[in-house]
DNA sequence: CGCCCGCGCGCG
DNA sequence: AAAGCGCGCGCGGGCG
């Protein structure tokens, strides 16, 4: 970690000379008010967004604009940015976290902290350690299991989507996952209207979008906004997805409505979630309720049942003929410490309780991996 | 000096 | 006018 953060501080000096350059004075890249300074007075770039209090926004969205459109500064703060982030959030302050009794990190599970019930993670936050990146897959590398031991990690797949499935009922997207196809390449054959092989990458990354704005009560606009293109494309792609998964279409409707006439809405196993807002005199508030009333049914019930998996992975990995213990839970992913030469049976036995935690309508699928390392196990 | 807020960004 | 859900944390900046 030490080598890494001398790296990523190597990188940021470089890239603030490189700044350096550009703006033709130095100024604390790390500095929202400065970079306002330079970006938008100096150099005169339009100011594309005000943030919440009315400042010119420099947030990654905006400045990936501004450096489509050409300005060489934007860039530089981004690269900037991705690397201090890595070095003050990961390799600078987790080695501090390390407890002098274990030698190792410990974190603390909140239970009653999200609203839709899921954990969160806390002194140190063990659920946001980077894997987009290259750079950042570095930092998860240090993560390793003792001698003798692996890193075993196994995570639902689409669990958010099969929840969807289950409880629209919606005949297209159950048939999707029974026959066990690559549900974002399914989508996309759909919206664009040609066989599964024909999907282009452009159109999977584009379909993909569209399942995850689903699950987050997106807007045409928004899902413009993602796909860099119009509003009106955007309303067409999400036109035809409705008209191919209508089912999908009463379910988001019907949840509005339950959720206006009841103020809560519920997860697979009943547990509620109260919207107070759902009815407020402010458009905005009532919205975002409507939002919420959409992806807390789905983000709840995967909270539920990964829970559930938990309580039966405990109790397995508690019989003494298993050598194996659970260590991390990131929100559909369980990291267990294995024995070497017990992982094959305890996959079995881990992969079975997860599967098995909850009865949907489609089945729950498992991926899982084994690694020295928790990038490997990946 | 400690505390709080807004911003920005890491993850699912 | 706003326009994507749920978190936690580091930083800059302002305040008492």
């Amino acid at each position: 970690m030490a080598e890494q953060s001398r790296e990523l501080a190597t990188g940021m000096e470089s890239l603030a000379a490189q700044a350096f350059e550009v703006a033709g004075e130095a100024f604390n890249l790390g500095s929202p008010k400065q970079l306002q300074e330079v970006l938008y007075d100096k150099l005169g770039m339009p100011a594309l967004r005000k943030t919440q209090k009315g400042q010119r926004s420099t947030a990654e969205p905006v400045l990936q604009e501004l450096a489509s459109r050409g300005f060489d500064l934007p860039r530089i703060i981004l690269e900037h940015r991705s690397l201090s982030k890595l070095k003050s959030t990961y390799t600078d302050s987790l080695p501090a976290e390390i407890n002098q009794r274990t030698g190792r990190i410990h974190t603390s599970y909140n239970q009653a902290v999200a609203a839709t019930g899921r954990l969160s993670s806390a002194d140190p936050n063990l659920q946001n350690i980077p894997i987009r990146t290259a750079e950042g897959r570095r930092i998860r590398q240090a993560f390793v299991a003792p001698p003798g031991r692996k890193l075993v990690a196994a995570d639902y797949s689409q669990i958010e989507l099969r929840i969807m499935a289950h409880l629209s009922g919606d005949e297209g997207l159950l048939s999707a996952f029974d026959g066990g196809d690559d549900i974002h390449r399914a989508t996309a054959a759909e919206v664009f209207g040609c066989g599964l092989d024909a999907v282009s990458d452009d159109q999977r990354r584009s379909a993909k979008a569209i399942n995850f704005g689903l699950i987050y009560g997106m807007s045409a606009f928004g899902l413009g906004q993602q796909l860099g293109v119009s509003r009106h494309v955007a309303d067409e792609y999400i036109e035809r997805y409705f008209d191919r998964y209508p089912g999908v279409h009463a379910y988001m409707e019907t949840i509005r409505a339950q959720a206006h006439d009841d103020g809560f809405v519920e997860t697979v196993f009943g547990r509620r979630l109260y919207l107070p807002e759902i009815n407020d005199r402010n458009r905005m508030r009532r919205q975002a309720a409507e939002r919420t009333a959409i992806n807390a049914p789905m983000q709840g019930s995967a909270a539920d049942i990964i829970k559930r998996a938990m309580l039966a992975v405990d109790a397995y990995c508690a019989d003494p003929g298993v050598d194996a213990a659970m260590i991390m839970q990131v929100h559909d992913e369980l990291v267990l410490e294995v024995a070497e030469g017990a992982e094959d049976t305890v996959i079995d036995g881990v992969t079975g309780r997860m599967r098995d935690a909850a009865r949907l309508s489609v089945e729950l699928v498992v991926d899982v991996g084994v690694g020295d390392n928790w990038d490997e196990a990946h």
